[in-house]
DNA sequence: GTCTATACGATGATAGAC
DNA sequence: GTCTATCATCGTATAGAC
């Protein structure tokens, strides 16, 4: 598994942009970070832009093909939710750098990556507000406006990248498990 | 309700802030907004910084003083969980800009007030998981990990602010109600 | 693939006229 | 309270030597 020189400006850019944003890191930043003069960049990248724009598609293209595969499959909403909250799990365990340009920083996307980043977004958005509706629908989800659910579940999930790597030892499983209990059942004991 | 010409700044700058971010705003651009030269802004503020960090502390005392007001009184683990949601959405309807500055910028404070603030949001985040582990203790919430409890009522309060905007019409009462009871209860139908 | 040198616009901020 | 003029610095990016 190694690395071209592309994806290693990529990975560590990525981890500068989780910690200070896009715009607060230069070029000069990343290319000290690899040991190396900013110009020297350029052999590898044609610019900033496409070090961003390359970290959110990726990330938005994951989702997207998350998403169709669960609404593609026979399962209940609650199945379907449970699905969709492993997937987010995933993506946060591999793609951590990524989840955060991508909550962060899509705004600094040039005009055509900005436009299919917003398209996949409302997509994905539309595609879970069916699924809860259907749910509501069918009795199984409780009777609440389904924008506010799917914004509390969906905040939560988007988030989750900026909390999982301090408590880290946290397993993947339990994680899960409890995620899963906590947004369906809530916290309350009955 | 006359504003100062610094208080004028500072709504105008928060706006764009919340729109592109801290470091993408320059003080050309707010003063643009403003009508004005952006050497002009300097006799009214001393500097970006000050404008950063008067929106942040501001918010982050709000926080501070209604978890302080919620800890002082004698109430029931829940109870105290429902004056935090309700705390959190009042935040929001009044300080929108400025939580999204704390969100997303306090990295950019300097050196003391980064400082204050990080030390204000880790008291913050004690009280409330001291209160979760006193509900999970006398048996009022459920035995989750009490960080995954945290966090994940956390995460959807923090960012409610993205997205109560876009869905404005829906009434602070109706969707305190609505939160509440997708936390407590969970969206599953029991 | 990396370097040095450099172009050149944008940035935060100040001095001093009006 | 706002302006013009200006400054030093930093930003992305390119050209060309090694």
């Amino acid at each position: 598994m190694k690395l071209t020189r592309k994806q290693e400006i990529i990975v560590i850019a990525s981890k500068l942009f989780k910690e200070k944003g896009f715009q607060a890191v230069s070029m000069r930043d990343i290319a000290k970070a690899m040991g190396i003069k900013a110009s020297s960049l350029y052999n590898h990248i044609q610019g900033k832009q496409e070090i961003l724009s390359t970290l959110i598609l990726e990330v938005a293209h994951e989702f997207t093909n998350g998403m169709n595969a669960v609404v593609s499959e026979t399962l209940t909403p609650i199945q379907k939710i449970e699905k969709i909250i492993e997937l987010h799990i995933d993506i946060t365990v591999n793609y951590s750098e990524g989840l955060a340009a991508l909550n962060n920083d899509w705004m600094h996307l040039e005009e055509e990556n900005r436009k299919s980043y917003i398209k996949m977004r409302d997509d994905y958005e539309e595609n879970f507000r069916s699924i809860i509706k259907e749910g509501i629908r069918d009795k199984s989800l409780t009777n609440n406006h389904p924008e506010v659910i799917l914004f509390s579940i969906l905040s939560t999930l988007r988030t989750l990248y900026l909390w999982y790597q301090k408590r880290g030892k946290l397993d993947e499983n339990v994680l899960k498990k409890d995620m899963v209990a906590i947004m369906l059942q809530g916290i309350a004991n009955h």
